[in-house]
DNA sequence: TGAGGTTATGGAATCGATTGCAGATCAAAT
DNA sequence: ATTTGATCTGCAATCGATTCCATAACCTCA
């Protein structure tokens, strides 16, 4: 049997629409008898309330989206995970986005929440430009951006969340100095982008901290794939004095770094110590286990969802921009020790 | 300035909002000199059409679901993909939905499908019992069952699409048989659930096909985890006639597999050669790469996405069963001449 | 008994877009 | 000039639930 109306229960049990409305919904007041004959008529009839007709009325769909530049990258998948132990919480469907690193696919993303097909969203968005940010700003629904930080612009709309990833290389590197090591090399994205240059700053801030020589020559530029790794490392670990470590700016560097070191014959962590960054799934499981630096993905997601539930429920954000701080994973390829 | 409707586009430009709603979405006659007025007032004013009140009078949310027992599995992410790609093509909004293995979840997901949440649903159930396949079966709205396969019962109003696990055994085991190898240990997951005990059987009968002996004391049951993959695999190497190669049901088991190997001093895929399932993104990345037989999971989502698309456009579905064929993929931990 | 308050219910408007029907306009053909 | 048909537009109903307002019923206490 398909499912009904209030109004044909209404006719059903002999009340106004109105009644089962407040029967159904218990918002108002209702007899206690006919609740129960309401009640009783519902199961009868196989109703279920029309969401369209609700959220047309309330004004609320219950859904958030998130925008997310590439369903396959394990890295959002974590995210996801975080968003969703939120929202989910909070009686909310999450929906899917997939912007394809695209600009007109985020402004895609951005046109479904003015349309209310959701009451806001959460964005990775790697396009800062003034046409985004603009329809985002024009938006009423709220909107949380994480991936990026720009300080926020005195009429901006939206909240950020955003990882320290300054920080991030800074622990990294400083661990291996901790280990006694002197002679690290880096290996990073483009130092042209905003978080490729600040992983790159950390690196080179832990040498200066701890007193130590930069050497420009010990850091590469490339492209945060694994095969990108391997060859930036096969070029470093070929130098006359060779570094003792690798700082990779991901994990895949890092297991590219590995091959390299393999290939060359080089044991890790005892003549080359590594570690990387992002704290992937897989990297407990590479042989040696890969020590990380964990961008807390899951936690963005949390923090993410949980300002967006914040907003939505016309509670006071404080923090219009959340830092969230990674943190170091120490397993064998840095560490002297426990090497096994 | 906050969006507008129809209604403040009719007043402005001075039709009624029939026309307006009719110039809009291009269904019945409209003037050019109104169309042009039309547009340019929509678009001063902000306009972007309401998704609830489209979606009350039309009945299409242009969505679908996908229900999940899992977020973090790997596994789904890649049907998540494969779903996305489908959907998108045809204009649909992916929600995810998370059901935790719970049944309870299950009718959570079909629930929000009876309220026309979404349009139709994909679903990942680890729960076939009455409760279930009832609520489906009462569901207006199409619904595509992935992930397990029985003979659809005469009143079934669901589709499947599943993977012949049977058939991935056999071919990942004949591969090795092919090597040479006639010692062949198996680490499965439970015998008394359906797709571990088909996984089983297809080593089995590769085994007979190839005219070797079968040895009970060869199998293992575990738990699909690389731990217990380890486990069962310690055990396994340990006898005094060790297998010459094993057949893991799944690429975490078979990475147990391998450190238990690493441990025991023994060579993969010299001493031992290892044949995975699933075909995990690290399964590639692990050293040696594992040759694994692919489910080919984006498959599935592709074809189960393409049955619901189908249904929902009112065409003809000619297969209520999908059977989708494995697919090995040879790698380093299998291989003899190709070991690097 | 009646005043005052609480609880129960119906009526009707509302959310915003779509669409069948009817009337109006206009061009071309007879 | 009249018929025919195509094109254009407005009216009003509709999708299904929510909610404000008004009225009615009920209870309580002086």
């Amino acid at each position: 049997m398909s499912k009904s109306t209030i109004y044909q229960i209404a006719e059903q049990v002999g009340v106004s629409p109105s009644t089962v409305s407040r029967a159904l919904s218990g918002n108002g007041y209702c007899g206690k008898r006919t609740k129960a004959k309401i009640m009783e008529a519902a199961k009868a009839l196989n109703y279920a309330p029309d969401h369209a007709a609700k959220i047309l009325k309330t004004r609320r769909t219950n859904k958030i989206i998130f925008a997310v530049p590439d369903i396959c990258n394990p890295f959002y998948f974590d995210m996801i995970n975080g968003i969703n132990q939120v929202v989910e919480e909070h009686g909310y469907l999450l929906i899917l986005f997939y912007t394809k690193h695209r600009l007109s696919e985020e402004l895609k993303a951005i046109q479904n929440v003015k349309e209310r097909v959701a009451d806001g969203m959460i964005m990775v968005s790697f396009h800062f430009c003034e046409e985004n940010i603009g329809a985002i700003n024009e938006l009423s629904a709220p909107v949380v951006l994480t991936n990026r930080y720009d300080s926020p612009g005195g009429g901006d709309r939206f909240d950020y969340v955003y990882v320290d990833t300054f920080e991030g290389t800074k622990q990294g590197t400083a661990h291996l100095i901790g280990q006694g090591l002197t002679r690290i090399g880096y290996i990073g994205g483009s130092l042209s982008e905003q978080t490729g240059y600040q992983r790159y700053c950390g690196f080179r801030e832990a040498l200066l901290d701890a007193g130590l020589p930069f050497e420009d020559g010990l850091v590469y530029e490339s492209d945060y794939t694994e095969k990108g790794g391997y060859l930036a490392a096969r070029e470093m670990l070929r130098r006359t004095s060779r570094p003792q470590a690798v700082v990779a700016a991901n994990d895949l560097m890092a297991i590219g770094v590995m091959h390299a070191c393999e290939e060359a014959g080089l044991s890790v962590p005892g003549d080359v110590a590594i570690v990387g960054m992002d704290n992937l799934d897989l990297s407990s499981r590479v042989h040696p286990k890969l020590t990380s630096v964990s961008l807390e993905q899951e936690d963005i997601g949390r923090q993410a969802a949980q300002i967006l539930m914040d907003r939505l429920h016309g509670r006071e954000v404080y923090d219009r921009a959340v830092k969230i701080m990674p943190k170091l994973v120490v397993r064998q390829s840095s560490s002297r020790t426990q090497d096994g």
